[in-house]
DNA sequence: TAACTATATTACTGTATAGTTATATTTGCA
DNA sequence: TGCAAATATAACTATACAGTAATATAGTTA
């Protein structure tokens, strides 16, 4: 017992190096932008063109064609070559795990608001 | 059965406004800072004031400070004032688990990269 | 009251990146 | 071969924001 006696509360805490916490930011940082959720809750289980992307999100071409090639070198989706269209599909299912976890936790967010709302109006 | 003709693949989804989208990113922006995370990391459960995150984190007064003032916007961390110190602790648990689920990404996805790399040594 | 300490805030700088326009590249077709 | 369509890329602009230095604010102590 030697590094445990200094608050007896703390749990010891895993060492992490910043190139671990630079990897972890920049996972969340791919999903961190509207446009890219948009992309991604637009393909859902289906295989699109960036064409059929572009009329789905209504964005210019460039961009969609730009957040793909973001998510591509992420692994978050694949690409499928066919003559003069690109079809993609998300490859990484996990990202859909997190985009829950954190609708939940918004939809709570905004009852408890709600709840709170609900008990101040009888004092109106 | 009127939209449901199109492809009988695609899951009917459910409609997402921007201002949805936008919560949603804003809330994955939080996570995307490294300096984030590793205040995060180390409050884990405990109390503590913005000068043991400084000594802990190795990181400048203004800046941690600063970082923790967004935390507190989100309602990530709380604040308890007591005479010149302000004391934060993580007030909003779910944070870990999406942190969690992204490290756990992240391992098994080196492992995988490991593995291929373990097949490809007998041809050296 | 004056000096000191902890924290917050402001102003500034540099960097990253989202969106856009224009262009390049590749493929299909007349 | 030449044109058209789909996609990718390059260059540019504007915006957001992380880090920092300086300062403000508030509580503490001599």
């Amino acid at each position: 017992m030697k590094s445990s006696e200094k608050k007896a509360k703390a749990k010891k805490k895993v060492e992490m190096s910043d190139e671990v916490l630079e990897m972890i930011a920049d996972r969340f940082r791919l999903l961190s932008d509207p446009m890219r959720l948009r992309i991604l809750h637009t393909l859902g289980d289906e295989e699109m063109s960036v064409t059929e992307l572009v009329k789905a999100t209504g964005a210019g071409q460039a961009n969609i064609s730009k957040h793909l090639s973001v998510l591509l070198n992420a692994g978050v989706v694949s690409r499928r070559k066919e003559g003069l269209n690109s079809f993609y599909r998300v490859s990484d299912e996990t990202i859909f795990e997190l985009c829950d976890a954190v609708c939940s936790h918004l939809v709570k967010q905004l009852e408890m608001r709600r709840s709170v709302l609900e008990k101040l109006k009888p004092l109106k």
